[in-house]
Formats: structure tokens, C-alpha cells, sequence
RNA sequence: GGUCGGAUGGCCGAGUGGCUAGGCUGAGCUCUGCAAAAGCUCCUACAGCGGUUCGAAUCCGCUUUCGACCUCCA
């Protein structure tokens, strides 16, 4: 609302206030996944994230390019050889239908945690004459050099002309002189170890490959991000997310790209999400500590008890900050469980109209209270998206609300205006900017509900006979098929378990 | 080894130089035919050792310990 909206910046370590580039519009650019597997959980915590993040930004009026690319060439693997082809040699693929096959499977992703869809996607092999021409800048800006048809970013000169190589990952560039790897692939054709390959000259084996002015090759590491980044949101735009394993040395040497083709840094702030852990481990495809996002969902793996639903797993990973580190646990996804539920629970309240008949017609003692609640919210979010803080503050006004359903008396210290506010802030929390929504029900939701008030009824009936012989047996039967009975004053509600 | 970031109650997790986040679990109570839900109450922690301060979990130093990055990784 009024308050001052206030970011971490990976570049300087602090909260700044986030001023755009130009008033009421922002350019955010996010690195998004290499599609050669199956997304994995990290990935998704990174992308929730920054949808949170996305989703205010939009709240709080803002018009935003939102980037995020496809990663589907120009990444070696130890051996040297393109993760893309392997991928193919593994499936039997066209390198494209693997990039197409795990770029659904990622899509289909996003779409199951409920985040939307960035505004571009663009992919890596979509804008290879981008890349061609970054090379090109960078080396008539006298900051690469050809070797053998390879390209490679001239570190000691980028250092030498700007002197800020190392700023955002924080590295010493004196270490980095020393610096010495004797694993890396065409190291002799580098003239120094901290060098980095910007077009590469394909071997013959190679399948991905384009033409170029120095060799049939393909672009390096991090080139794709710089081309595009500077395509679609200029030579300077205002965001920069990632995931904090990215800061070195991709983002780094994104920066060094983009001033050396542009001559200045391309992000304004940089944002990094943090990493997902399992076992108090950071979650790795490489070194097998993962658990999938489907494991999770149907509870098949050695570290949970149970099947967690997406919204769930969502929820869950909303209970941390994104700059801190998340560890996996049962205990905390049962917790999530619960939680969510409350807030599933809560507002189905707010979506009756039960409380809106009770509420005060002047201004009512609670008032305040509630404003000052809805406040902490918006605070939380504009102090660096607290997401965590922003939810406790929630469960204060699922406390208001609940004492509301469960006495007209307390309900009807809040004023009509005021019960309007709960209401529509907490859908705009809880659904727009969280982006919580209902656990898809296994059967049709209208029939189920004509049933379901059906057997209320009937119900109802047997409870006014006093038999509580066939009361309890109907809902011992139906809590055994997963649906749960409430009685109270008014009636009886229902829900799935 | 270098760089960076953590260490908060049974568990998860915010935060701050003094005004005891929040949630989960556990115990008790209210409501209720009994359940369930909800409400109320209780369990009050900041790794250790020094220092700065009227006052530190919050600032500084050291120690222990964990993690990330330094190599593809969200």
C-alpha cells in the first residue's frame, strides 16, 4: 500500500528500496531450467518464489515484463560433451524432442503449483544469432579472444577495464588470478584459468550446432542468458532472479558479458532464492539426494509418511523466507498440512455470508485491531516479500475470523466495511499473491455437494430421533471414505479430510 | 584451503539493542449426546565463551558446529 517496498540486493548485501527504472513499470529476469531431466523440487521452490514475488509486484500496480528462459543447449557436462546430447544418447531422442519433452514436463509443473505463466519464455536455441552478435561485441570491444574457433572472455582485461569482476558472488579477484584447474576442457587454449568460453567450436560428435564467424559450434555457459536478458528488457532492466548456486559463476559472468558488450551491468537488483534441503542437504540431481516433486505427491519415498497434495508442498515452502535455506521434513509438511486445511477452512467462512449478516452497521470496536493486522501483511510483504511474516499475520485474521463464525456477538464488533476488508484481503493474499488454491477433489464438486447436504439432511432426521447409533455410523462411514462431519449450533458442515 | 551464510523452545520457522512473532505437537478447559472443528489457558527459546552497554538472543571478538559456493546445478 503506502509503504516503501524494500529488496535485498545480492549486490550489496542490504535491503534498498526499490526504485524502478521507469515509474510503475519493471523488467524481471529469472534463469529458469535446463530441460534436460525432470524438474526437481528446487526448481520449483526457486519458481514459487519469485511467482509470489511476481504476483505482488502485479498487486501493488505494477506493469512487468516478466523473463524467464528455457535452458536447452550450450551446457557442458564433465567429459565435455552437451548436456542436450547426452540426454538424446540416453533416450534415444532428437535433441529438441528431449528439450520439448522435459519443457512440458516443466510447464505441466508450474501449471500443478499454480504459478504463472512469465510473460516470455524464450529458449537458448531460439536466439543463437543474439548470442552470435554478443560474441561479436565483446570481442570489437577487445574483451575476447579466438582461439581455434572457440571464444573466450578475456577475464584479465575485464578486470584490468572495470575492475568490479567478483562484486556480486563476492569473489577476491587476486584468488581467482591464482586460481588454477587442470580439469577443464580446451584449458590450453585459455590464457588464463579464470577465462571462459563464450562460443565453442563443436567436435565432431557434436549434434548441436550452428554456424558462426568462428567456427560450427554452439554459444557458452552463460551467453543465452546475457543475449536474451538484453533482448526482451534492454541493456539495463530492474530485477535479476536465481537460484543462489547461480550467483557464481553464471550470474557472474553474466555480468562481465553484458558489460562487455554494453559497457554497464545489466540488472539493477539481483535476487537470490535460497536452496530446498533434504536431510539438511542441499537437494541435488548430481548427487542423488533429491526427492521428486511426484514422490512427494504420492508419498512414495524413504523420507515421508504420507502423500502430500501440490498445495500442500506449496504451502509448505511459503513457511520459509526465500533467502533462507528450507530442510524437508515429515514433521514440517504434516505441520503445512494442517495449516493449509486452517486456511482452506477459513475461507470457505469468509465466501459464506453467515459473518456479513452479523457485522456492525457503524464502526465497531474490533475495527482497529483488523486494520492493524492487514497492515502487518502489507508490511511483511514490503520488507524483501516476507512471505512467513505475512502468513503469521494471516493466521491472526483466521483467528478474528473464526471467533466471528462461532459467535454473532464478536461478529458484530466489526463493522460491515471492516468484514469486507477481511474478506477481500484475505482472497487476495491467500489466492492472488500466494496463489493457494482448492486441492482438486477427486469427484465432481456439485454432485458431491448435492449428496453431501442430501445426507445431512437425512441425517439431520435420525439426530432429532436421538438414534446416535446411525448419526455415528453415517459419519464413521464417511470419514472412512475421507469426508468429515461437523455438527454445530447451526447445522452440520462438511469436508474433506 | 578460500569466500559467503547459518546456529532460535519437542518440531518448523520470523524478528529485534529494552515492549516475551506465528504455526505444529503436548497438557487442561469451554462448546458438544459423543466426535470433529473452533475458542481460551499453559509449556517462554535464542550454540558456547568473552567484550561493548544502564540493558544483548539482537552489536563486536573468539570457539564449536552446520551448510552453500569455489565444477553443471534453482
Amino acid at each position: 500500500m503506502d509503504s516503501q517496498l524494500k529488496i535485498f540486493n545480492s549486490l550489496t548485501r542490504e535491503k534498498e528500496i526499490f526504485i524502478p527504472i521507469q515509474s510503475g513499470r519493471i523488467g524481471m529476469y529469472v534463469c529458469g531450467p535446463t530441460v534436460y531431466n525432470d524438474v526437481h523440487l528446487g526448481n520449483c521452490r526457486t519458481f514459487v518464489s519469485f511467482d509470489v514475488i511476481y504476483r505482488y509486484l502485479l498487486h501493488k500496480g505494477y506493469t512487468i515484463r516478466y523473463v524467464r528462459n528455457i535452458t536447452d543447449v550450450g551446457h557442458l557436462l564433465d567429459d565435455g560433451e552437451d548436456r542436450m546430447a547426452k540426454g538424446a544418447r540416453l533416450d534415444q531422442l532428437e535433441p529438441m524432442e528431449v528439450a520439448q519433452k522435459y519443457t512440458n514436463g516443466f510447464h505441466d509443473m508450474m501449471r500443478i503449483f499454480n504459478t504463472k505463466s512469465p510473460n516470455i519464455e524464450p529458449r537458448a536455441t531460439g536466439h543463437i544469432p543474439e548470442q552470435i552478435e554478443m560474441v561479436q561485441s565483446i570481442l570489437d570491444n577487445g574483451l575476447a579472444y579466438e582461439a581455434q574457433g572457440s571464444v573466450y572472455f578475456d577475464t584479465l582485461k575485464f578486470i584490468k577495464k572495470y575492475n568490479s569482476y567478483g562484486k556480486l558472488s563476492g569473489r577476491i579477484v587476486e584468488d581467482l588470478l591464482v586460481e588454477s584447474r587442470d580439469n577443464l576442457k580446451n584449458q590450453e587454449e585459455k590464457r588464463h584459468p579464470s577465462d571462459f568460453a563464450i562460443w565453442i567450436k563443436a567436435s565432431e560428435e557434436h549434434i548441436m550446432r550452428w554456424n558462426s564467424p568462428w567456427s560450427i559450434g554452439f554459444p557458452g555457459w552463460h551467453l543465452e542468458c546475457s543475449a536474451m536478458s538484453t533482448k526482451y528488457l534492454g541493456e539495463t532492466f530492474d530485477i535479476h532472479g536465481g537460484g543462489n548456486d547461480l550467483k557464481f559463476p553464471h550470474h557472474e559472468n553474466e555480468v562481465a558479458q553484458n558489460m562487455g558488450a554494453c559497457g554497464h551491468a545489466p540488472a539493477r537488483y539481483w535476487m537470490h532464492t535460497n536452496m530446498l534441503l533434504l536431510n539438511g542437504r542441499k537437494m541435488s540431481k548430481s548427487e542423488g539426494n533429491t526427492i521428486s516433486p511426484e514422490e512427494l505427491f504420492e508419498g512414495k519415498s524413504q523420507h515421508i509418511s504420507k502423500a502430500y497434495p501440490p498445495m500442500i508442498v506449496k504451502f509448505f515452502m511459503l513457511q520459509a523466507h526465500y533467502r533462507s535455506t528450507l530442510d524437508i521434513t515429515d514433521e514440517a509438511l504434516v505441520a503445512a498440512e494442517i495449516n493449509y486445511k486452517k486456511f482452506m477452512e477459513a475461507q470457505r467462512i469468509i465466501n459464506s455470508n453467515l459473518v456479513a449478516q452479523w457485522s456492525s452497521n457503524e464502526i465497531g470496536p474490533k475495527d482497529v485491531e483488523v486494520k492493524e493486522v492487514i497492515r502487518n501483511i502489507y508490511e511483511a510483504m514490503d520488507d524483501d516479500f516476507n512471505v512467513p511474516l505475512a502468513i503469521s499475520e494471516m493466521h491472526q485474521l483466521i483467528s478474528i475470523i473464526n471467533q466471528c463464525k462461532n459467535n454473532s456477538e464478536y461478529a458484530s464488533q466489526i463493522s460491515q466495511g471492516v468484514w469486507k476488508m477481511i474478506c477481500t484481503e484475505f482472497n487476495i493474499f491467500f489466492q492472488d499473491i500466494f496463489g493457494i488454491q482448492e486441492q482438486g477433489s477427486s469427484s465432481d464438486g456439485q454432485t458431491t455437494e448435492g449428496l453431501m447436504q442430501l445426507i445431512i439432511e437425512l441425517r439431520k432426521d435420525v439426530r432429532e430421533r436421538k438414534d446416535w447409533a446411525a448419526s455415528d455410523k453415517i459419519r464413521d462411514s464417511l470419514k472412512e471414505i475421507g469426508i468429515q462431519l461437523k455438527d454445530s449450533k447451526e447445522g452440520t458442515e462438511w469436508g474433506e479430510i
